[in-house]
DNA sequence: AATATTGTAATAAAATTTGTTACAGTTTTG
DNA sequence: CAAAACTGTAACAAATTTTATTACAATATT
């Protein structure tokens, strides 16, 4: 994961805990001490991706799109991962060489297996658990 | 995973396959297609993990320390991994707010139980496996 | 001694991520 | 309707991280 998932994370579970009150991508920002734009970016994905749902205008803000027992943290985790998730393989190794035309093809079954792994574990638990773990 | 995961993939499948010849870092390099530093840097990196073993001067050059059947893709993973994985937490929260003064802990927790999962995915294939892949 | 090679530090360049400024568009409220 | 409080987004800047390069000392081989 990256600095946009924990930035997600951080977002959901304010908005988990705001109880249908519309939060600010200002009072957001205050609490992950971040600037309010980036708030704003997060919070686009999210709400692309049917997570959050946004007003704008004067008492504007934005709140869950649905019951944070309904949102996993694989939602999460795929809405901010970008590409091929384990870094990828940027290398663009040598085709004449047996190992270097395949290794790519074959580092990326293993990424995507790996990812599988890793999606079916963070299905397990939701927004809700997580946030309950905040006193 | 990252850039490194790669590299580190691609040189210990190519001293997979080298069937006991030292292979230098130059022909290493020209493979992945990258600078023989990098691949040098590397190659320290696995040869304090235990995976591979090198020789200086003439005729030098780097060999698996230990059969390709008992080196795990975890054993990869581990090794090339910086810091807590998942991008770690960087943000440093506003610890007047309730969820931002605990989001790391909790993050950190998620982190580590994602973590686990993938190495005992990563676990259960060997570099032996990975490089018979290759035709 | 000449050659081929590793090991490593120092530095530079490139790429990526994160932050900032600016401002148009949207609601609410007086 | 105008002012105020927001969101949405583009364009740009700064910071950080990653990757590459240069340089050279140390080590073996022939």
């Amino acid at each position: 994961m990256n600095g946009r998932f924990a930035i997600s994370m951080h977002i959901l579970t304010l908005l988990a805990k705001a109880n249908g009150e519309w939060l600010t991508s200002e009072f957001i920002a205050g609490s992950i001490n971040i600037n309010p734009v980036l708030v704003r970016k997060e919070i686009s994905n999210l709400r692309n991706r049917g997570l959050v749902v946004s007003r704008e205008g004067k008492n504007g803000g934005s709140a869950l799109a649905k019951p944070a027992s309904q949102i996993q943290v694989s939602d999460v985790f795929l809405a901010t991962r970008q590409g091929p998730f384990l870094g990828s393989s940027r290398n663009t190794p040598n085709p004449a060489c047996p190992v270097g035309r395949q290794i790519n093809k074959h580092l990326d079954n293993l990424y995507q297996e790996a990812e599988v792994a890793l999606i079916q574990k963070l299905g397990d638990s939701t927004l809700d658990e997580f946030s309950r773990r905040f006193d």
